[in-house]
DNA sequence: GCCGTTTTCGGCCCGACTGTTTTCAGTCG
């Protein structure tokens, strides 16, 4: 798929008009062009071959003919022309925070800057500071900017994002009379990744609050410090990280949270709308005139402009205000509609909790059932099993479901699909189970899609875990075909995984969502390795919240009788 | 470049902080 290939070309075009001195909404335009592109699971490919680029909002003429111009040809006249006669080395300079198009291009035209390492040059010699509109201070700060650059760690996994929003909140609440204290931005709508935390507070005494924040032990540069907001970058284990400060009245907190919350493309829509009704949406209310008529709560800033409360996880600028309008949004899955946790690994295999020692702490989570999922002989590097160790393994947990009162363990195991596409226990062992998941652990690239299709297809498999198999940041996945995965779930009525796990999030939101229109079950699990890995659930529900599933997509939301009834229906058709 | 229960042309979210600005541009959220 090409998606995320014409994404960046369409960034590169945007940030090679504004070095080139444009600012209009032409760049903006191409920077959206890139956003949906990025959002898409369909292949573009495919929506060119249908002629329907143009029914994705953001995508026009112009960049239908730009995105077929390159499918064809493998070029694009346009990325051509406008980065020609511009320094390769230029593109990377615009990362340097606090360094815009205009003080990059200012260093190119005046200095011949044409690349970091020039830059550096300029900054330490002086000649920098000479020119119009630079000076001393301004220097001192990219070069603060290239130390955040260089040890910025990569955007945040969800659990670190969490543990420092809590210690920072603490922090501020305990030293200052500030009233509310919450994580705003990326981290409340649950993205996988977090660039920054984004930290709202509510107070009459902002000044008191700001220095608050700003004095936090971790500090390492301080970027800006207002009345009204401040940042900072702070050192932590995985390198510096940037924190962002708001702070306003307690009457403004709904409109701030709202604001603050974003995303930016959601805010800009809402607020587009707004404009169209007369009125005014900004970080201290919602206006009619220069009246304030909403802003305490962000339900109420919903509500003034006739929409419905939209959830933080579904603000994404993916349909949800079209959908807000028509009074179709979901009512999305919580928290507390889980009521077990179907893939769990015990020190039978690789985990490091014992399976009582689960069963206790899936009891304290308020679950009704657990399946244990242990992985399979050819994993022979993660403890898997053999096959008669699983069934004695079967036997063990029979006994325990007999002393168990109000609780069930469900026999299961993670089966490796091997690379010939076979599973990796015989059908008599498989039909022993109550729940049988099955995933790749290894040959990634080999006829994946076929394989994972193939174990679809097998009429004692009902879960597919982890189906793209990437890890953020680390790796990309399978070489795998989804769409026809989903399509081929749809057909056997089997089900697809969100694996909670932070590093995982497998289905993504947007694929889980695309599995969900398909009309296709999802499992949330943790793949828990031990009791506290259980608690990896908020972010697959989370993620399922992205995803726009409600409680009725999610068979952890299922009784246990319930679910028993689907499982075995499952076998029965298949 | 995109888009249209106000438009196929003429709009396009709104505000804070910093530095070098003598009135505001650049960058960012
Ligand atoms: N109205 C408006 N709001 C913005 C704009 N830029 C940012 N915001 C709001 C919405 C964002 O979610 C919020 C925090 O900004 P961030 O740059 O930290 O973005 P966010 O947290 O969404 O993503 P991140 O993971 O940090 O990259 O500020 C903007 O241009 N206009
Ligand atoms: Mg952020
Ligand atoms: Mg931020
Ligand atoms: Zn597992």
């Amino acid at each position: 798929m090409k998606n995320q290939e014409l994404a960046r070309i369409f960034e590169r075009i945007a940030d090679a008009l504004e070095l080139k001195g444009e600012t209009g909404f032409r760049v903006l335009a191409y920077r959206k062009a890139a956003r949906v592109l990025t959002d898409l699971t369909e292949d573009v490919a495919e929506l060119d071959r249908e002629n329907r680029l143009e029914t994705v909002p953001g995508i026009g003429s112009g960049i239908a003919k730009k995105i077929h111009e390159y499918l064809a040809t493998g070029k694009m006249k346009k990325l051509e022309e406008v980065t020609a006669g511009i320094e390769p080395g230029l593109f990377a300079l615009l990362d340097i925070p606090g360094v815009g198009p205009r003080t990059v291009k200012l260093l190119n035209d005046k200095l011949r800057v044409k690349n970091i390492d020039d830059l550096k040059r300029v900054l330490m010699d002086g000649s920098a500071a000479q020119l119009p509109g630079m000076g001393k201070k301004k220097v001192e700060n990219i070069l603060k900017g290239l130390e955040q650059i260089e040890r910025a760690g990569s955007r945040m996994y969800l659990n670190e994002a969490f543990e420092l929003a809590e210690l920072i909140i603490e922090y501020i609440r305990s030293g200052s009379d500030a009233k509310e204290v919450i994580a705003a931005g990326s981290l409340r709508r649950g993205r996988e990744t977090v660039g920054d935390l984004d930290i709202l507070a509510t107070g009459s005494n902002p000044q008191q609050i700001v220095h608050r924040f700003v004095t936090f032990p971790m500090t390492r540069q301080v970027l800006s410090a207002g009345e009204t907001k401040a940042s900072i970058v702070i050192a932590s284990a995985n390198g510096l990280r940037q924190i962002d400060l708001r702070v306003v009245e307690p009457e403004t907190f709904g409109a701030a949270l709202q604001y603050f919350t974003g995303s930016k493309d959601h805010n800009v829509a809402l607020r587009t709308l707004a404009q169209k009704m007369g009125l005014k949406i900004s970080e201290y209310g919602v206006f009619r005139n220069d009246r304030r008529i909403a802003g305490k709560t962000e339900l109420e800033v919903y509500q003034a402009i006739g929409l419905p409360y939209i959830e933080p996880e579904l603000r994404e600028d993916r349909g949800e205000i079209a959908a807000a309008q028509e009074n179709r949004l979901p009512v999305l899955v919580r928290q507390e509609d889980i009521k077990s946790d179907l893939h769990i690994h015990t020190t039978a295999s690789d985990g490091s909790s014992s399976l009582i020692e689960i069963v206790r702490a899936a009891q304290q989570l308020g679950y009704t059932h657990i399946a244990i999922a242990e992985h399979s002989v050819s994993a022979g590097y993660a403890g898997g099993l053999t096959a008669d160790q699983l069934l004695s393994r079967c036997d063990e947990i029979d006994r325990l479901n007999e002393n168990l009162k109000k609780f069930r363990i469900l026999k299961s195991a993670e089966v490796d699909i091997t690379p010939d596409g076979k599973l990796d226990y015989p059908d008599s062992v498989l039909a022993r189970l109550d729940l049988v998941i099955a995933s790749i652990h290894q040959a990634f690239n080999r006829d994946a899609t076929r394989r994972v299709c193939n174990a679809i297809e097998h009429p004692l498999v009902h879960i597919i875990a982890h189906p793209s198999g990437r890890l953020i940041g680390k790796r990309p996945g399978y070489d795998i075909n989804l769409e026809k995965v989903i399509e081929c779930a749809a057909q056997n009525r089997k089900i697809l995984e969100i694996n909670s796990y932070y590093e995982r999030l497998d289905l993504n939101d947007v694929w889980a969502r695309q599995a969900k229109e398909a009309g296709v079950l999802i499992a949330v699990n943790t793949d828990a390795h031990s009791v506290s890995d259980l608690s990896w659930m908020r972010y697959g529900v989370m993620t399922a919240r992205r995803a726009w599933l409600t409680r009725n997509d999610i068979i952890n939301c299922l009784s246990l009788a319930q679910l028993m009834k689907l499982l075995a229906r499952l076998r029965q058709s298949s």
